[in-house]
DNA sequence: ACTGGCACTCGCTACAGTCGAGTGCCAGTA
DNA sequence: TACTGGCACTCGACTGTAGCGAGTGCCAGT
């Protein structure tokens, strides 16, 4: 594994050129482009131990290098340099996001910003209702055997859903029902909820018990069950920048991971810790996406994290320069929602 | 312009061949294929005829001949026969969407299963808040100057937005906003609220005066101006199907129009008769879908159209298959929305 | 440990030739 | 007049060959 700087500063160099130009580099362009200090032959011989080493590789024999997702996943962790906004970027996300009027909005405008940033698919998740508390519950009368079911939570998401009642309720039970549930609920994490909904159910007075029973479902599918985590997504027109070279000539596969909202959570919503995960062709989970990465992160106000979002593209992508936007991206919708 | 039975014949099985094999047919393979009654060199003298007219072309000179969006126009007016669809389409149909909970499941279901019966890009439109009546009105307070307006239409559409008051005011003034924005607006249609809205602000009592004057404002905004409308989307890796022979080789221009809700409302949205709308190829008036064809309709409970739905696909497809499941679908849905 | 030189590989492009599906036209026939 | 069979022609698709050139691996020399 003698891997020693020179060689490093060879696959750092072959990364970036390839990133840049798209066609595979060989030695003699890259003393060219690159202060390395020793000629082609040299370059070669490093070449042919990073090869060994499975970092990079030929696609045919007398071609130049191309990185592999391994000599990517080295570059990332160890070789790229930061890559401080440009202050034109840092003033596109100012002045796309303030003016939010909405928790849907913020999302809609996170994501169309990231997709235009980075030039590729974006994906911001919903505030995880599992991290959210709720606010509020409404009970609205639709008519006398259904009633709309409101949840308000602390993140701004609102949820809504139709219960359909074992037999009429009075105007006046309604107003009960809503004062005992939101008495309850009201402030609970809910992922805490469950326990306060049983107990919702077995302190109620009679003449509301089956009413409330029949609620009492509704809130656990609605809430902790279904777990009703929501996605959006855009600029997979950005698919098909690198004409077909990307993605091994069929966007077919992406396109249809991108349908599937479990993959997409998956993907950018399993950010345990808040630091920004990058996952390179190969050590994707799913067979759909071996030839794409995804940089993603956690976002929240303050320090705790409600949802994650990031971008999927090429392995073959800028990953300095998308991580630095993912993370920019994420600490301002942070600040957004922290001032709501 | 004479084209009598047999050219017509003749287009009809032209068109059908091509969206069935998606190659270039040729004269002879006509007659084998359909029971024409007449030798292959005739064919061709109506073929010419069908060209000179526009109705079919010729890719290159000896090749066989491929419709023109006239063609398909043509064929889609009066030599479709209508399609039945298959029990098993009609299973489908109803076992995909009973068990829907709630607006946003009847949509998503609904997309879905247009886009896997379909077997192309599906679109639908929620309920149209204009085409909507204000059912309830809720006001939520989240903080002393902070209300959270939640707005149910009798269509199943929840709107939410967030309030910022110009002052505190007390929940027994909340209380008394949400009588009064009820009482005025309850029951009115959306395109009639706005001179509602100005009579609440000029009979609002004194002290209630300032925060009518904002609620009213985003009222207005939210209801009427901004005219949320909301579309979901299914199906896109539908696009890569026949290779890159469809779209001309580029998905590029059909991706970005997808993402554009104003292009996928005007598609979608402008049905005014209550009968189906398919725009071929040319006439569709966005540069970026000249390559496309889309299918559409309006749906709703009982007679009244509340919101459309279509597909989208290549000029070349199954026009008469997929008008069925389009209009078979809407009926469905709009059974459904009638239910609630 | 690095370098210059050299033979070698192999994908890419251009070009020529063949094949065959499909056409347009025309003279012949019912 | 309307259809048909026959025939010459067109032109894209495919195949094979040849030359080019970027890039390599190896080796002897410093």
């Amino acid at each position: 594994m003698g891997l020693d700087d020179r060689k490093l500063a060879v696959l750092r160099a072959i990364v970036e050129d390839y990133v840049s130009t798209q066609e595979p580099v060989g030695s003699k362009a890259l003393v060219e482009r690159h202060q390395l200090g020793v000629s082609p032959a040299t370059v070669r011989n490093d070449m042919a131990v990073l090869e060994e080493e499975g970092y990079i590789r030929q696609p045919h024999t007398s071609a130049g290098r191309v990185p592999t997702d391994r000599g990517y996943r080295l570059f990332v962790d160890r070789l790229s340099r930061v890559k401080p906004l440009s202050p034109a970027e840092r003033r596109a996300i100012e002045r796309f996001l303030v003016g939010a009027v909405d928790l849907d909005d913020v999302v809609h405008r996170t994501v169309r910003l990231l997709a235009q940033l980075t030039r590729q698919v974006a994906v911001v998740q919903y505030p995880s209702l599992a991290r959210s508390s709720v606010r509020h519950l409404e009970l609205v009368p639709i008519s006398t055997t259904r009633l709309m079911l409101v949840m308000i939570a602390d993140t701004g998401r609102v949820e809504q859903r139709l219960v359909e009642l074992p037999g009429p309720v009075p105007p006046d039970d309604v107003t009960d029902l809503r004062r005992l549930v939101n008495e309850k609920l009201a402030g609970a994490r809910l992922s805490d909820t469950p326990p306060l909904v049983q107990a919702l159910v077995e302190e109620a007075p009679p003449e509301l018990r089956p009413a409330m029973t029949t609620l009492s479902t509704v809130l656990l599918e609605t809430l902790v069950e279904r777990h009703e985590e929501r996605i959006a997504l855009a600029g997979t027109a950005n698919l098909t920048r690198g004409g077909l070279l990307d993605f091994q000539g069929s966007l077919r596969p992406i396109l249809e991971a991108l349908e599937e909202e479990v993959v997409l959570l998956k993907l950018i919503g399993e950010t345990e810790p808040s630091t920004t995960r990058v996952l390179i062709g190969d050590e994707n989970e799913f067979d759909n996406l071996r030839a794409a990465s995804v940089v993603s992160t956690g976002y929240g106000p303050g320090a705790t994290i409600v949802g994650g979002l990031g971008v999927l593209g090429p392995t073959r992508m800028d990953y300095p320069g998308t991580i630095a936007t993912v993370r920019a991206v994420a600490r301002y919708v942070g600040e957004l929602l922290a001032q709501n």
